[in-house]
DNA sequence: GCAAGTCTATTAGAGCTCTAATATTCGTCA
DNA sequence: TGACGAATATTAGAGCTCTAATAGACTTGC
């Protein structure tokens, strides 16, 4: 089965194009694409433990502490004990991690406006759900 | 704008659910799946040097450096100077590399194949057009 | 012929990713 | 109260990935 006949190969492209773009808009910024979307998390859930942090992000708890030292050797995030779960160590943007991320947040949105308007709203939908179809089987037949 | 709204959300869990079922079912046979994506290159077009290997398998010369590197540890690939470019080194399978490709590329077909079934012919056409628009405008607003 | 440009290969270094293993804490249940 | 199980955090180690830089060999143009 040659390669180009297989689906994998163009959700690999697709993925791998956006990785690409993704990575030089974030460059100014001086983040790599898994910083961002970490950052993009905090934003949205501060306070949130390093794990729930990976699970959103789709890696692994040890992946997530890596990402996580560089962001905090940078400045851009704070980790502090849980006052109740002493096991628990809570996640927050500082003030520079929040401006770095309004700016790097710019550019990313900028592309995924731009990715959208490629498409109708019924293209859109329908890419949406076949990807979801892909995901839905792939996840069914794993083995383990 | 938050992330389930972004179509980068959705093409990047895809490719994880691929590359998290192509991971489980070639660890059988002791492969990564950059060292399955490599071998079927290899097993399509022997002797290709590692630069246009690493085309083909759409990452960097370095990359696929450390990626041969293994395999050849393994004994599953071999390279020998080419008789002419003294600068070049020809890329092979060796029998046993044969033997472990076949084995795998079992494995990894038995998932294409069920993929593919997910969907009819028109779906997988819409499918695999639509994704080429998000590759294509990905690397055309691509800066550098 | 020689020099510039191109292609191949490789090394160095930073960062991400996984699995496996360990330690700590919390909650539950007997 | 004490033990077990679940969740969090972390370390170790292997492997992939990139950019940047270096080196050798071929090709082209002057």
């Amino acid at each position: 089965m040659p390669a180009s006949e297989r689906l994998g190969s163009h959700i690999k492209e697709a993925e791998h194009a956006l990785n690409a773009t993704k990575h030089a808009v974030l460059k100014p910024a001086g983040l790599t694409v898994p910083q961002y979307a970490a950052l993009l998390q905090l934003a949205e859930n501060p306070g949130i433990p390093a794990a729930a942090l990976a699970r959103a992000c789709r890696v692994t708890a040890p992946t997530m502490n890596t990402v996580l030292k560089n962001l905090q050797q940078r400045g851009l995030i704070t980790r502090t004990p849980h006052p109740w779960h002493r096991n628990v160590l809570e996640t927050r943007l500082t003030e520079l991690g929040t401006q770095v991320m309004a700016e790097a947040d710019e550019n990313a949105v900028r592309v995924e406006r731009g990715l959208a308007a490629q498409f109708t709203d019924e293209e859109r939908a329908q890419l949406i759900s076949l990807l979801a179809r892909c995901s839905g089987y792939l996840e069914s037949v794993r083995p383990g």
